[in-house]
DNA sequence: CGCAATTTTCAGTAATTGCTGAAAATTCGA
DNA sequence: TCGAATTTTCAGCAATTACTGAAAATTGCG
């Protein structure tokens, strides 16, 4: 490993210990994601210093969040790994797999908790700020999935656009006579 | 503590350790959230049955992410601790603390890493994968500086609209022939 | 001030999580 | 089908993180 990609991975193990995911996950990952070419688990274990059988498990939980892909070279019994190389699609399915895992289950909580009698005032306000977060939480997700749907082009020109499309809004809204003044 | 808090408090104890946070913060928190008055830590400690030193730490914590808030009752030493119930502020306040212990240190690393020569073609396709989160990273950054400016009406129609908004731009780049966006 | 109430710190221990090597399971070519 | 190559599993140990009680520090009232 040159210097560059030593600190580059060094980086994301750091960071993977402060998500959910341990230190080791992400220096594989993020070896795998720099490497010029599919890498297979002796390598990646050789690169890291870390056992094998380390490396199995840490390419097992890539594998359960799609963060890298598993091919077969040519002639070569053993399994290598790759990962996405583009940025935007390694956002998506991590916003995927975040949703599938912590917002789905987050809301089924709150949409029980709200369909519940409350039995005391206290509850009625506990309820209430549940209800708070559950419809953010929804109309996030609902906005995620929507975007998600987009083209790459178009949402980057829309988040380059930034807060101006504020503007266009506000014109649209005086146009079609649903203004409402500004802020 | 009723059975509709304590199954809230639990969740988020669950999912506080999925991500940094550990169980106990998330527990803390998530009665605080929930509480109908600000709560001082012997009623925490109570509530959770967690030691006064660990509720102490936990609150430290929160206090640190800037989750809760602290005041004091008139005549009572105590110190209290509410936290905002606006769902919307609270996803602000996490986004910028995310950003200034995550996203910033690890702009500032591809940053550095993007300066140094590449020593091999290893390194020069090491760092065309970085420039890649590089830029996503900062155009996201950006993008979330400006919307975060924006008043909440404004956003929340905005997000309403989802996808819609790509009509909406279509149309206004036909108008203007604007088609791209300048920065 | 002085002192009781309250909060914080921290060393020690408990609990959890991470990692390894050895063994078992699987895979695939011959 | 056999067997070498490869991957996976898992019991046991290591490292880390979480939690506690006791003691120290701080706070603010009288």
């Amino acid at each position: 490993m040159t210097p560059l990609v030593r600190s580059f991975v060094a980086h994301f193990g750091e960071m993977g210990s402060r998500w959910g995911i341990n230190r080791t996950v992400g220096q594989i990952y993020a070896l795998i994601y720099v490497s010029a070419r599919p890498l297979n688990a002796d390598e990646i274990a050789e690169a890291l210093a870390f056992s094998r059988s380390n490396v199995s498990m840490g390419l097992k939980e890539l594998q359960a969040w799609r963060l890298v892909r598993l091919l077969h070279q040519p002639g070569d019994r053993r399994e290598y790994f790759e990962a996405p190389s583009d940025a935007w699609e390694v956002f998506r399915t991590l916003a995927e797999e975040r949703r599938r895992r912590e917002i789905e289950p987050t809301l089924s909580m709150l949409r029980s908790a709200l369909m519940d009698k409350p039995t005391s005032e206290e509850d009625r306000i506990a309820q209430d700020r549940m209800r708070g977060m559950h419809e953010l939480i929804e109309m996030m997700s609902t906005w995620f999935d929507d975007v998600q749907k987009m083209d790459r082009d178009t949402l980057t020109r829309l988040m380059r656009m930034g807060s101006r499309v504020q503007k266009l809004l506000e014109f649209t809204g005086k146009v079609k006579g649903v203004g409402k003044a500004s802020k």
